[in-house]
DNA sequence: CTACGTGATGACAGCGACTGACATCGAATG
DNA sequence: CATTCGATGTCAGTCGCTGTCATCACGTAG
Protein backbone atom coordinates (compact mmCIF):
# COMPACT_ATOMS: atom_id res chain seq x y z
CA UNK A 1 0.00 0.00 0.00
CA UNK A 2 1.41 3.34 -1.10
CA UNK A 3 1.77 6.14 1.56
CA UNK A 4 -1.54 7.93 0.82
CA UNK A 5 -4.38 6.14 -0.40
CA UNK A 6 -4.58 5.74 -4.16
CA UNK A 7 -6.54 8.15 -6.71
CA UNK A 8 -6.80 11.55 -4.97
CA UNK A 9 -8.23 13.73 -8.06
CA UNK A 10 -10.94 10.99 -7.87
CA UNK A 11 -12.31 11.07 -4.58
CA UNK A 12 -12.06 15.26 -4.95
CA UNK A 13 -13.54 14.91 -7.88
CA UNK A 14 -16.81 12.53 -6.28
CA UNK A 15 -16.45 14.62 -3.11
CA UNK A 16 -17.03 18.53 -5.01
CA UNK A 17 -19.87 16.80 -7.68
CA UNK A 18 -21.89 15.45 -4.07
CA UNK A 19 -21.34 18.41 -2.13
CA UNK A 20 -22.61 20.99 -5.00
CA UNK A 21 -25.92 18.87 -5.70
CA UNK A 22 -26.26 18.49 -1.38
CA UNK A 23 -26.13 21.73 -0.91
CA UNK A 24 -25.14 24.32 -3.62
CA UNK A 25 -21.95 25.18 -5.25
CA UNK A 26 -21.38 29.04 -3.36
CA UNK A 27 -22.26 27.11 0.13
CA UNK A 28 -19.69 24.53 -0.30
CA UNK A 29 -16.19 25.59 0.85
CA UNK A 30 -12.80 24.02 -0.85
CA UNK A 31 -11.57 22.97 2.72
CA UNK A 32 -14.87 20.89 2.90
CA UNK A 33 -14.23 19.32 -0.26
CA UNK A 34 -10.81 18.46 0.51
CA UNK A 35 -12.07 16.99 4.24
CA UNK A 36 -14.11 14.21 2.52
CA UNK A 37 -11.85 13.35 -0.19
CA UNK A 38 -9.58 13.20 3.05
CA UNK A 39 -6.97 15.68 1.92
CA UNK A 40 -6.23 19.49 2.02
CA UNK A 41 -7.46 22.31 0.30
CA UNK A 42 -3.85 23.22 -1.04
CA UNK A 43 -3.63 19.69 -2.57
CA UNK A 44 -7.24 20.26 -4.08
CA UNK A 45 -5.60 23.19 -5.98
CA UNK A 46 -3.17 21.08 -7.35
CA UNK A 47 -5.53 18.81 -9.22
CA UNK A 48 -7.97 21.63 -10.05
CA UNK A 49 -7.35 25.57 -11.37
CA UNK A 50 -10.11 26.66 -9.07
CA UNK A 51 -12.81 25.89 -7.64
CA UNK A 52 -15.01 25.48 -10.64
CA UNK A 53 -12.59 23.42 -13.01
CA UNK A 54 -13.90 20.03 -11.37
CA UNK A 55 -17.24 20.47 -13.12
CA UNK A 56 -15.59 21.27 -16.57
CA UNK A 57 -12.81 18.58 -16.79
CA UNK A 58 -14.52 17.32 -19.71
CA UNK A 59 -14.26 20.38 -21.48
CA UNK A 60 -11.27 20.10 -23.46
CA UNK A 61 -11.60 16.60 -24.52
CA UNK A 62 -15.12 17.56 -26.16
CA UNK A 63 -13.94 20.26 -27.91
CA UNK A 64 -10.60 18.19 -29.56
CA UNK A 65 -13.47 15.15 -30.33
CA UNK A 66 -15.47 17.86 -32.06
CA UNK A 67 -12.33 19.55 -34.02
CA UNK A 68 -11.19 15.75 -35.00
CA UNK A 69 -14.54 15.49 -35.99
CA UNK A 70 -14.97 18.63 -38.14
CA UNK A 71 -11.30 18.52 -40.00
CA UNK A 72 -12.25 15.10 -40.39
CA UNK A 73 -14.71 15.80 -43.18
CA UNK A 74 -15.46 15.01 -46.80
CA UNK A 75 -13.11 17.61 -48.52
CA UNK A 76 -15.76 18.76 -50.61
CA UNK A 77 -17.97 18.73 -47.81
CA UNK A 78 -19.57 22.58 -46.94
CA UNK A 79 -18.46 24.52 -43.82
CA UNK A 80 -21.74 23.92 -41.78
CA UNK A 81 -21.83 20.41 -43.03
CA UNK A 82 -18.42 20.00 -41.58
CA UNK A 83 -20.24 21.33 -38.27
CA UNK A 84 -22.92 19.17 -38.82
CA UNK A 85 -20.56 16.57 -38.94
CA UNK A 86 -18.61 17.21 -35.26
CA UNK A 87 -22.53 17.73 -33.63
CA UNK A 88 -23.12 14.59 -34.48
CA UNK A 89 -19.62 13.15 -33.01
CA UNK A 90 -20.05 15.32 -29.88
CA UNK A 91 -23.88 13.81 -29.66
CA UNK A 92 -22.55 10.64 -29.28
CA UNK A 93 -20.59 11.09 -25.77
CA UNK A 94 -23.58 11.57 -24.20
CA UNK A 95 -25.17 8.77 -24.61
CA UNK A 96 -26.30 7.22 -21.41
CA UNK A 97 -25.24 10.22 -19.49
CA UNK A 98 -28.82 12.00 -19.58
CA UNK A 99 -29.54 11.92 -15.93
CA UNK A 100 -25.96 12.79 -15.52
CA UNK A 101 -25.69 15.67 -17.14
CA UNK A 102 -28.75 17.01 -16.10
CA UNK A 103 -27.64 17.17 -12.60
CA UNK A 104 -25.09 18.65 -13.32
CA UNK A 105 -26.97 21.68 -15.44
CA UNK A 106 -29.12 21.96 -12.62
CA UNK A 107 -25.65 22.68 -10.59
CA UNK A 108 -24.26 25.16 -13.15
CA UNK A 109 -28.10 26.77 -13.94
CA UNK A 110 -28.01 27.94 -10.26
CA UNK A 111 -25.06 29.83 -9.99
CA UNK A 112 -23.79 32.61 -12.60
CA UNK A 113 -19.76 31.94 -11.87
CA UNK A 114 -20.34 28.39 -13.34
CA UNK A 115 -22.38 30.00 -16.23
CA UNK A 116 -19.59 32.05 -16.90
CA UNK A 117 -16.94 29.20 -16.65
CA UNK A 118 -19.45 27.11 -19.24
CA UNK A 119 -19.67 30.57 -21.71
CA UNK A 120 -16.01 30.50 -21.53
CA UNK A 121 -15.80 26.70 -22.62
CA UNK A 122 -17.76 27.66 -25.48
CA UNK A 123 -15.58 30.30 -26.70
CA UNK A 124 -12.96 28.05 -26.69
CA UNK A 125 -14.66 25.35 -28.70
CA UNK A 126 -15.88 28.12 -31.11
CA UNK A 127 -12.47 29.55 -31.67
CA UNK A 128 -10.93 26.23 -31.70
CA UNK A 129 -13.48 25.32 -34.32
CA UNK A 130 -13.25 28.23 -36.72
CA UNK A 131 -9.30 27.90 -36.60
CA UNK A 132 -9.96 24.32 -37.96
CA UNK A 133 -13.15 25.72 -41.13
CA UNK A 134 -10.02 28.52 -41.44
CA UNK A 135 -7.46 25.35 -41.97
CA UNK A 136 -10.17 23.79 -44.25
CA UNK A 137 -9.87 26.84 -46.67
CA UNK A 138 -12.94 28.44 -45.48
CA UNK A 139 -12.11 32.74 -45.17
CA UNK A 140 -13.47 34.96 -42.28
CA UNK A 141 -15.65 36.20 -41.61
CA UNK A 142 -17.37 32.69 -42.79
CA UNK A 143 -15.06 31.03 -40.22
CA UNK A 144 -15.75 32.41 -37.17
CA UNK A 145 -19.44 32.69 -38.04
CA UNK A 146 -19.82 29.29 -39.19
CA UNK A 147 -18.28 27.72 -36.36
CA UNK A 148 -20.54 30.01 -33.74
CA UNK A 149 -23.51 29.55 -34.83
CA UNK A 150 -22.40 25.84 -34.87
CA UNK A 151 -21.75 26.45 -30.79
CA UNK A 152 -25.30 28.16 -30.91
CA UNK A 153 -26.53 24.58 -31.91
CA UNK A 154 -25.27 22.55 -29.77
CA UNK A 155 -26.57 24.85 -26.93
CA UNK A 156 -29.64 24.31 -28.16
CA UNK A 157 -29.93 21.78 -28.64
CA UNK A 158 -28.67 20.58 -25.52
CA UNK A 159 -30.82 22.60 -23.82
CA UNK A 160 -33.60 20.89 -25.34
CA UNK A 161 -32.43 17.62 -24.62
CA UNK A 162 -32.06 18.19 -20.46
CA UNK A 163 -35.42 19.90 -20.09
CA UNK A 164 -37.40 17.36 -22.78
CA UNK A 165 -39.86 15.77 -20.66
CA UNK A 166 -39.93 12.43 -22.95
CA UNK A 167 -36.22 11.74 -23.36
CA UNK A 168 -34.68 12.42 -27.09
CA UNK A 169 -31.69 11.38 -29.41
CA UNK A 170 -29.75 14.53 -28.95
CA UNK A 171 -27.84 13.17 -32.43
CA UNK A 172 -31.36 13.97 -33.22
CA UNK A 173 -32.28 17.07 -31.76
CA UNK A 174 -29.08 18.44 -33.20
CA UNK A 175 -30.47 17.58 -36.50
CA UNK A 176 -33.05 19.02 -35.92
CA UNK A 177 -31.63 22.58 -34.50
CA UNK A 178 -29.29 23.08 -37.61
CA UNK A 179 -32.35 22.61 -39.63
CA UNK A 180 -34.15 25.15 -37.77
CA UNK A 181 -31.47 27.44 -38.11
CA UNK A 182 -30.97 27.27 -41.87
CA UNK A 183 -34.89 27.88 -41.64
CA UNK A 184 -34.95 31.12 -39.65
CA UNK A 185 -32.10 32.50 -41.63
CA UNK A 186 -33.26 31.80 -44.67
CA UNK A 187 -33.85 34.64 -47.14
CA UNK A 188 -37.00 35.64 -48.39
CA UNK B 1 -19.76 71.77 -0.68
CA UNK B 2 -20.83 68.53 0.41
CA UNK B 3 -19.66 66.39 3.13
CA UNK B 4 -17.96 64.20 0.19
CA UNK B 5 -16.68 65.33 -3.35
CA UNK B 6 -19.27 64.66 -5.88
CA UNK B 7 -19.51 61.75 -8.23
CA UNK B 8 -18.34 58.99 -6.13
CA UNK B 9 -19.12 56.36 -8.64
CA UNK B 10 -17.78 58.61 -11.51
CA UNK B 11 -14.47 58.99 -9.70
CA UNK B 12 -14.20 55.54 -9.32
CA UNK B 13 -15.01 54.46 -12.82
CA UNK B 14 -12.18 56.29 -13.91
CA UNK B 15 -9.54 55.57 -11.50
CA UNK B 16 -10.59 51.89 -12.54
CA UNK B 17 -10.44 52.15 -16.24
CA UNK B 18 -6.94 54.25 -15.85
CA UNK B 19 -5.59 51.48 -13.80
CA UNK B 20 -6.57 48.94 -15.57
CA UNK B 21 -5.25 50.43 -18.73
CA UNK B 22 -1.95 50.82 -17.34
CA UNK B 23 -1.26 48.57 -15.38
CA UNK B 24 -3.76 45.66 -16.32
CA UNK B 25 -6.92 44.10 -14.49
CA UNK B 26 -5.06 41.63 -11.94
CA UNK B 27 -2.33 43.97 -11.10
CA UNK B 28 -4.83 46.45 -9.77
CA UNK B 29 -6.34 45.81 -6.31
CA UNK B 30 -9.68 47.34 -5.21
CA UNK B 31 -7.86 49.81 -2.88
CA UNK B 32 -5.74 51.14 -5.12
CA UNK B 33 -8.88 52.21 -7.35
CA UNK B 34 -10.63 53.27 -4.15
CA UNK B 35 -7.96 55.21 -3.21
CA UNK B 36 -7.08 56.84 -6.52
CA UNK B 37 -10.70 58.31 -6.19
CA UNK B 38 -10.06 59.64 -2.49
CA UNK B 39 -12.75 56.99 -1.45
CA UNK B 40 -12.51 54.02 0.75
CA UNK B 41 -12.54 49.80 -0.56
CA UNK B 42 -16.17 49.51 0.78
CA UNK B 43 -17.57 52.21 -1.10
CA UNK B 44 -16.27 50.67 -4.25
CA UNK B 45 -18.70 48.15 -3.37
CA UNK B 46 -21.01 49.55 -2.53
CA UNK B 47 -21.27 51.40 -6.38
CA UNK B 48 -19.94 48.13 -8.01
CA UNK B 49 -20.96 44.02 -6.98
CA UNK B 50 -16.95 42.93 -8.25
CA UNK B 51 -14.03 44.50 -9.35
CA UNK B 52 -15.21 43.66 -12.89
CA UNK B 53 -18.52 45.51 -13.13
CA UNK B 54 -16.84 48.27 -13.78
CA UNK B 55 -15.84 47.56 -16.90
CA UNK B 56 -19.58 46.83 -18.22
CA UNK B 57 -21.72 49.67 -17.01
CA UNK B 58 -23.41 49.87 -20.23
CA UNK B 59 -24.28 46.57 -20.66
CA UNK B 60 -27.49 46.93 -19.46
CA UNK B 61 -28.90 49.82 -21.35
CA UNK B 62 -27.30 48.36 -24.00
CA UNK B 63 -29.48 45.38 -23.91
CA UNK B 64 -32.98 47.23 -23.31
CA UNK B 65 -31.85 48.83 -26.92
CA UNK B 66 -31.32 45.97 -28.69
CA UNK B 67 -34.85 44.72 -27.04
CA UNK B 68 -36.58 47.68 -28.15
CA UNK B 69 -35.56 47.59 -31.47
CA UNK B 70 -36.15 43.95 -31.85
CA UNK B 71 -39.99 44.92 -30.14
CA UNK B 72 -40.64 47.61 -32.16
CA UNK B 73 -39.38 46.41 -35.83
CA UNK B 74 -42.51 45.75 -37.81
CA UNK B 75 -45.12 43.01 -37.31
CA UNK B 76 -44.60 41.51 -40.53
CA UNK B 77 -40.93 41.21 -40.28
CA UNK B 78 -39.59 37.78 -40.18
CA UNK B 79 -37.93 37.29 -37.13
CA UNK B 80 -34.27 37.56 -38.62
CA UNK B 81 -35.13 41.24 -39.96
CA UNK B 82 -36.26 41.93 -36.37
CA UNK B 83 -33.09 40.49 -35.11
CA UNK B 84 -31.57 43.04 -38.38
CA UNK B 85 -32.87 45.92 -36.84
CA UNK B 86 -31.92 45.34 -33.18
CA UNK B 87 -28.54 45.30 -34.91
CA UNK B 88 -28.76 48.44 -36.57
CA UNK B 89 -29.96 50.28 -33.26
CA UNK B 90 -26.78 48.57 -31.17
CA UNK B 91 -24.71 50.17 -33.86
CA UNK B 92 -25.04 53.87 -33.89
CA UNK B 93 -24.38 53.25 -30.08
CA UNK B 94 -21.30 53.16 -31.21
CA UNK B 95 -20.63 56.17 -33.31
CA UNK B 96 -17.69 58.25 -32.50
CA UNK B 97 -16.13 55.66 -29.55
CA UNK B 98 -14.15 53.77 -31.32
CA UNK B 99 -10.76 54.05 -30.26
CA UNK B 100 -12.53 53.81 -26.49
CA UNK B 101 -13.84 50.93 -27.33
CA UNK B 102 -10.63 49.52 -29.06
CA UNK B 103 -9.33 50.38 -25.48
CA UNK B 104 -11.80 48.33 -23.57
CA UNK B 105 -11.47 45.69 -25.70
CA UNK B 106 -7.90 45.18 -24.79
CA UNK B 107 -8.55 44.91 -21.04
CA UNK B 108 -10.96 42.59 -21.34
CA UNK B 109 -8.95 40.41 -24.38
CA UNK B 110 -5.68 40.20 -21.85
CA UNK B 111 -7.92 38.83 -18.88
CA UNK B 112 -10.00 35.36 -18.94
CA UNK B 113 -12.02 36.81 -15.98
CA UNK B 114 -13.35 39.21 -18.21
CA UNK B 115 -14.25 37.27 -21.42
CA UNK B 116 -16.03 35.20 -18.96
CA UNK B 117 -17.97 38.13 -17.85
CA UNK B 118 -18.36 40.02 -21.46
CA UNK B 119 -19.71 36.49 -22.35
CA UNK B 120 -22.33 36.05 -19.69
CA UNK B 121 -23.61 40.02 -20.65
CA UNK B 122 -23.87 38.59 -24.29
CA UNK B 123 -26.07 35.23 -23.20
CA UNK B 124 -28.20 37.92 -20.96
CA UNK B 125 -28.67 39.94 -24.30
CA UNK B 126 -29.26 36.76 -26.15
CA UNK B 127 -32.06 35.64 -23.54
CA UNK B 128 -33.53 39.04 -23.44
CA UNK B 129 -33.75 38.50 -26.87
CA UNK B 130 -35.49 35.15 -27.05
CA UNK B 131 -37.80 36.23 -25.20
CA UNK B 132 -38.62 39.19 -27.32
CA UNK B 133 -38.77 36.71 -30.28
CA UNK B 134 -41.46 34.73 -28.34
CA UNK B 135 -43.59 38.07 -27.67
CA UNK B 136 -43.77 38.37 -31.24
CA UNK B 137 -44.79 34.95 -31.84
CA UNK B 138 -41.99 33.05 -32.79
CA UNK B 139 -41.73 29.17 -31.02
CA UNK B 140 -38.72 27.71 -29.83
CA UNK B 141 -36.42 26.65 -31.15
CA UNK B 142 -36.99 29.07 -33.54
CA UNK B 143 -36.80 31.94 -31.16
CA UNK B 144 -33.01 30.91 -29.37
CA UNK B 145 -31.76 30.20 -32.62
CA UNK B 146 -32.76 33.19 -33.74
CA UNK B 147 -31.73 35.07 -30.57
CA UNK B 148 -28.11 33.20 -30.77
CA UNK B 149 -27.13 34.03 -34.50
CA UNK B 150 -27.98 37.75 -33.57
CA UNK B 151 -25.06 37.56 -30.78
CA UNK B 152 -22.75 35.85 -32.80
CA UNK B 153 -23.40 38.44 -35.57
CA UNK B 154 -22.76 40.93 -33.13
CA UNK B 155 -19.48 39.54 -32.09
CA UNK B 156 -18.15 39.09 -35.27
CA UNK B 157 -19.35 42.34 -36.22
CA UNK B 158 -17.88 44.10 -33.58
CA UNK B 159 -15.10 42.33 -33.41
CA UNK B 160 -13.66 43.17 -37.26
CA UNK B 161 -15.10 46.89 -36.14
CA UNK B 162 -12.47 46.78 -33.46
CA UNK B 163 -9.83 45.13 -35.52
CA UNK B 164 -10.29 46.89 -38.99
CA UNK B 165 -6.78 48.65 -39.83
CA UNK B 166 -9.25 51.28 -41.25
CA UNK B 167 -12.18 52.39 -39.47
CA UNK B 168 -15.10 51.40 -41.21
CA UNK B 169 -19.24 52.02 -40.70
CA UNK B 170 -20.07 49.01 -37.34
CA UNK B 171 -23.55 49.31 -38.71
CA UNK B 172 -22.29 48.68 -42.25
CA UNK B 173 -20.49 45.74 -40.56
CA UNK B 174 -23.20 44.18 -39.23
CA UNK B 175 -25.06 43.93 -42.26
CA UNK B 176 -22.43 42.09 -44.34
CA UNK B 177 -21.84 39.90 -41.27
CA UNK B 178 -25.29 38.87 -41.08
CA UNK B 179 -25.42 38.42 -45.17
CA UNK B 180 -22.11 36.01 -44.76
CA UNK B 181 -24.32 34.34 -42.29
CA UNK B 182 -27.46 33.53 -44.25
CA UNK B 183 -24.66 32.91 -46.98
CA UNK B 184 -23.13 30.13 -44.82
CA UNK B 185 -26.49 28.38 -43.53
CA UNK B 186 -28.12 28.49 -47.11
CA UNK B 187 -28.75 24.80 -47.88
CA UNK B 188 -27.54 23.86 -51.18
C1' DC C 1 21.89 -3.16 0.80
C1' DT C 2 22.27 1.67 0.91
C1' DA C 3 22.11 6.34 -0.65
C1' DC C 4 19.91 9.39 -3.32
C1' DG C 5 16.50 11.58 -6.10
C1' DT C 6 11.53 12.13 -7.10
C1' DG C 7 6.71 12.95 -6.77
C1' DA C 8 2.64 13.59 -4.19
C1' DT C 9 1.09 15.45 -0.12
C1' DG C 10 0.95 18.31 4.31
C1' DA C 11 1.67 22.54 6.97
C1' DC C 12 1.68 27.31 7.23
C1' DA C 13 1.73 32.04 6.22
C1' DG C 14 -0.12 35.53 3.45
C1' DC C 15 -2.75 38.36 -0.18
C1' DG C 16 -6.80 40.11 -2.10
C1' DA C 17 -11.87 39.94 -3.20
C1' DC C 18 -15.89 40.48 -0.92
C1' DT C 19 -19.41 40.90 3.18
C1' DG C 20 -21.76 42.18 7.53
C1' DA C 21 -22.30 45.28 11.29
C1' DC C 22 -21.98 49.46 13.30
C1' DA C 23 -20.51 54.42 13.60
C1' DT C 24 -20.47 59.10 11.63
C1' DC C 25 -22.28 63.35 10.05
C1' DG C 26 -24.07 66.70 6.54
C1' DA C 27 -28.45 67.57 4.55
C1' DA C 28 -33.30 67.35 3.88
C1' DT C 29 -37.70 67.36 6.25
C1' DG C 30 -41.28 68.78 9.31
C1' DC D 1 -34.78 72.68 16.48
C1' DA D 2 -35.18 67.58 16.49
C1' DT D 3 -35.37 63.70 13.59
C1' DT D 4 -34.53 61.00 9.94
C1' DC D 5 -31.90 59.58 5.97
C1' DG D 6 -28.31 58.61 2.78
C1' DA D 7 -23.58 58.15 1.64
C1' DT D 8 -19.40 57.10 3.48
C1' DG D 9 -15.88 55.29 6.92
C1' DT D 10 -14.10 51.64 10.06
C1' DC D 11 -13.24 47.13 11.38
C1' DA D 12 -13.37 42.37 11.69
C1' DG D 13 -13.97 38.29 9.34
C1' DT D 14 -14.56 34.49 5.55
C1' DC D 15 -12.96 32.29 1.61
C1' DG D 16 -10.50 31.50 -2.81
C1' DC D 17 -6.06 30.95 -4.11
C1' DT D 18 -0.66 31.01 -4.01
C1' DG D 19 4.25 30.50 -2.55
C1' DT D 20 7.37 28.00 0.16
C1' DC D 21 9.29 24.55 2.65
C1' DA D 22 9.01 20.06 5.00
C1' DT D 23 7.90 15.12 4.81
C1' DC D 24 8.23 10.48 3.37
C1' DA D 25 7.14 6.24 0.60
C1' DC D 26 8.91 4.67 -3.61
C1' DG D 27 12.10 3.61 -7.41
C1' DT D 28 16.70 3.42 -8.96
C1' DA D 29 21.78 3.62 -9.35
C1' DG D 30 25.82 2.08 -7.41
Amino acid sequence: MGRWEPDARGRLTKAALELYSERGYEQTTVAEIARRAGLTERTFFRHYADKREVLFVGASSMEELFVQAVAGAPESAAPIDAIAAGLEAVSKVFAGRHEHSRQRQAVIAANAELQERELIKLASISAALADTLRRRGVAEPAASLTAEVGVAVFKVGFERWITASEERELSQLMRESLDELKAVTASS
